[in-house]
DNA sequence: AGCACGCCGACT
DNA sequence: GTCGGCGTGCTC
């Protein structure tokens, strides 16, 4: 009796309502080859259609199921994810209602990606003749047919343009089960390995140099190249060229002599990080040493921790990673380094491959594709022991882990808006505590839940309270708006803004004015009935984007031109909003003559343009600078003295319990690039609200005191870091259907928790409410929230209830998923 | 989510 | 016969 073995797979076209492993053959073939964490194609469904998936675990099995299909190809020469990796993606499945192939899907880069396409072709010994009288009567079949033996073979996705609305799949089923169509799944990948040749040394090199030198005169060329090749051993073909002069055809009679061999090597593409002078040692004062000695005696114990490092701005938090890191290597292990942006911290990267050089592999969204897939793949060899990277960087393939920092790790780009949804804080958390390394949480402000956990003693909490050199903070200037508005000044630069700004001119040093508002930009508005026009498939107004000269929605996509009058009523439109946009031109009306830079999401398009931007503003010594969030971070200029917030509560009165917390961390930031430089700086913060404690509190800088009030009302609200935001979102086109979805989920989630275990829990529910953006692409969207505690038990029920809502057909046309503390 | 299957009515 | 439409049920 023969063994099978059989293999457990996580597939792509599971939804999650349906997501488990599935077992599939492994056919003889692939017995040696095929591991856990390697991907392949199997057939799903009655209807057989080909899907990725991953190999979750292999097993022997005795008595095969019956109904246990076969795996049809093996996509990958080797795993994808290690066993961590893919114990990764199960505790995410769990942690973030996604399925285990989303979880896989995200943990990988996107030059790894593969896409299936489906040929049809004739089966062996079925000619033309014997296609058309199989195809008989039916037209679906003789138009497949046709079109099969016109070239050869099909591509599903051609069948399906020539059928426009009709579908062709149960035709084409037909002709496959009847034998004369067969069906191969191909899979081609994005980005390929780049390969090099490389020249090795085929001989010792003494033998080597003795066959070249005594024709060293006549060829001199093979001379040079055995001389070179002699003293590092292997090079590219094309470095050998290059230094020696010589060409291929040289290279090769050193091939045909068996002096050397040609392989093909796979070739990194290298980020171009701007070359530096390798960095001397790291000083550390004090408090600093003190911070560094604790951290790595923490790291050293090789058992899972967590440590909040709490340095205020300037204070020198990146040469506490750089000496942690190096401890880290000298052990043999590795390290993970997060950034929120990586555009924006241009002098981190700087620091880290000044210090590490090679060994530095990073990780963002603004790589292409391939530059990224490399990067990764570096890592995964073992190659670079340092990666730095944003978001999705918190899953760089390192081995022998012994160390996370997440930089500013309060900051909302940790958390991914798609699916899934994670928190790049909790994944560290995790590979941390699965592989014993530690984690540091770096920050000037930290969230107010990291903040608790280290009060409660669960993280261990370090604090830097100097700033390096000592330097004064700048002297902060509250300006009460409201006194602007009586006075009749509608705009955005009140008088005490407008007298520092013209002392600065007069004083030629520079201005940076900050507007905390996401996504500022301009819209129109007619001047006549006061329409605005909106996005016809979101309940969004447009906004005008200058790069293009069109409105656009920021939710679909979608663009159109600027009508030439209001469709409404016929009035003209004009420009409105307080964006950045508007901010410059109240200056340059303030100021004739003066250069106003501005810098925000619609002004930088090309994927370096905000370094070149700033570059400008610094050597060109622009006087002001007007900019949303990104100007806020990491930014180090010498000639800036006055740093103005344009109004401080723009970003306050938001429906989200991060609000205080965001508004704080952004102001105290912009606060603290005030005067970096020799001189003193100041800054100005306008606000409606002067008394508001929390612009009080960032005014000073006083974060003890933002926290102790922050953390009483999160108590009161039940917000992290007491209970966790479960947000159930139903959409569908039919507005009617998705809030009956629902109420019918919110009825059986009040049922579940009036029983035990649940009625312990203490817990709030809300809704069924509008989104924040109550409609995008068409789909209508309403939400439950549910305030309670995120164990393991909770989020079973919450898993329970979503799958349950995705089986029932009662919400038919209307999807439902979860998310845990939104960004919105 | 797909997709098949089964059933009905319509078209020819 | 052949096809569209629609409800139902399953996916190794």
């Amino acid at each position: 009796m023969e063994q099978s073995v059989a293999a457990r797979v996580a597939l792509s076209a599971a939804t999650y309502a349906i997501d488990k492993p599935y077992t599939y053959l492994v056919p003889p073939e692939l017995r040696e080859t095929l591991s856990p964490g390697m991907r392949v194609i199997v057939p799903f469904g009655a209807g057989n259609r080909r899907t990725e998936g991953i190999v979750l675990s292999i097993e022997e099995s005795a008595a095969p199921d019956p109904k246990c299909k076969p795996i049809l190809t093996q996509l990958d020469e080797e795993p994808v994810l290690d066993g961590e990796g893919l114990h990764l993606a199960i505790w995410m499945r769990e942690r973030y209602f996604c399925t285990v192939y989303d979880a896989a899907r995200a943990m990988l880069p996107a030059g790894l990606y593969f896409s299936l396409q489906d040929r049809y072709r004739l089966a062996p010994g079925i000619d033309r003749e014997a296609a058309y009288e199989a195809a008989g009567n039916s037209e679906y079949a003789r138009t497949i047919v046709e079109m099969v033996c016109a070239s050869g073979s099909a591509e599903l996705g051609q069948i399906r343009a020539v059928f426009g609305t009709r579908n062709p799949g149960p035709a084409l089923k037909q002709l496959v089960d009847r034998g004369i169509l067969v069906l191969e799944t191909s899979a081609s990948r994005g980005v390929g390995d780049k390969t090099e040749r490389v020249a090795v040394l085929a001989v010792p090199p003494e033998d080597a140099m003795a066959q070249v030198t005594p024709r060293r005169r006549s060829a001199p060329m093979r001379y040079a190249v055995m001389e070179l090749l002699c003293a590092i051993g292997e090079a590219s073909t094309k470095e050998l060229c290059y230094f020696t002069g010589a060409s291929m055809e040289t290279l090769k009679s050193l091939r045909k002599s068996g002096l050397i061999r040609l392989e093909e090597r796979e070739a990194f593409r290298r980020v171009s990080v701007e070359p530096c002078e390798p960095a001397g040692p790291v000083y550390l004062n004090e408090e600093q040493e003190a911070a560094f000695q604790g951290l790595d005696a923490l790291a050293r114990t090789g058992t899972a921790a967590a440590a909040l490092l709490y340095g205020v701005t300037g204070s020198g938090k990146t040469q506490i990673y750089i000496r942690l890191i190096q401890e880290s290597l000298k052990r043999g292990k590795s390290a993970l380094v997060l950034v929120p942006e990586i555009a924006l911290t241009p002098q981190l990267l700087h620091h880290f491959s000044a210090h590490f050089g090679d060994a530095v592999a990073v990780l963002h969204s603004s790589l292409r594709a391939g530059e990224r897939y490399d990067e990764w793949k570096r890592a995964k060899a073992g190659k670079a022991q340092v990666v730095i990277g944003t978001r999705s960087a918190v899953f760089a393939p390192l081995r022998n882990l012994g160390l996370i920092i997440l930089d500013e790790e309060q900051e909302g780009s940790y958390k991914s808006e798609q699916v899934p949804k994670y928190h790049a804080r909790d994944v560290a958390k995790y590979r941390c505590a699965q592989t014993g390394a530690l984690l540091v949480l770096g920050s000037a402000t930290p969230s107010i839940e990291s903040m608790y956990q280290a009060k409660q003693g669960v993280y261990h909490l370090f604090t830097l309270r100097r700033r390096y050199n000592e330097r004064a903070l700048p002297q902060v200037q509250i300006a009460d708006l409201r006194e602007e508005l009586k006075a009749g000044n509608g705009g955005s630069i009140g008088h005490a803004l407008r007298s520092a700004l013209e002392e600065n001119l007069r004083r030629g040093e520079q201005s940076i004015l900050f507007l905390n508002r996401r996504g500022a930009s301009r819209m129109l508005s007619c001047g006549e009935c006061g329409e605005a026009p909106t996005c016809p498939r979101c309940s969004v107004y447009l906004t005008y984007h200058s790069a293009n000269g069109r409105l656009m929605c920021h939710c679909c996509g979608h663009s159109e031109r600027v009508p030439d009058v209001c469709p409404n009523c016929g009035g003209t439109f004009h420009f409105i909003g307080t964006g950045t946009q508007r901010v410059q031109e109240e200056l340059e009306e303030m100021f004739p003559g003066v250069e106003v830079l501005r810098m925000d999401t619609d002004t930088i398009s090309a994927v370096h343009s905000h370094e070149k931007l700033l570059a400008r503003f610094e050597q060109e010594r622009v006087p002001i600078l007007v900019g949303t969030q990104m100007v806020a971070k990491g930014l180090d200029f010498e000639n800036v003295t006055l740093v103005g917030v344009v109004a401080a509560d723009l970003s306050l009165y938001v429906d989200d319990y991060r609000a205080a917390e965001r508004t704080f961390s952004l102001i105290t930031q912009v606060v603290g690039r005030a005067g970096r430089g020799e001189k003193t700086g100041r800054a100005l913060i306008q606000t409606y609200t002067p008394e508001n404690d929390v612009i009080t509190f960032a005014a000073a800088q006083n974060y003890d005191a933002f926290y102790e009030q922050e953390i009483g009302l999160r108590e009161l609200r039940g917000c992290p870091p007491f209970r966790d935001l479960f947000v159930l979102t139903a959409s569908g086109t039919t507005e009617s259907a998705v809030l009956q979805t629902c109420m019918r989920l919110r009825r059986s989630l009040e049922e579940w928790l009036r029983q035990p275990p649940y009625e312990g829990y203490r817990s709030q529910l809300l809704g069924p409410a509008p989104a924040a953006i109550a409609k995008v692409n068409n789909r209508y969207r309403y939400r439950l929230t549910l305030s309670t505690r995120n164990d393991k038990r909770m989020r079973a029920l919450v898993a329970h209830l979503l799958c349950c809502a995705q089986k029932d057909k009662e919400n038919r046309g209307v999807s439902v998923y979860a998310d845990v503390n939104p960004l919105d």
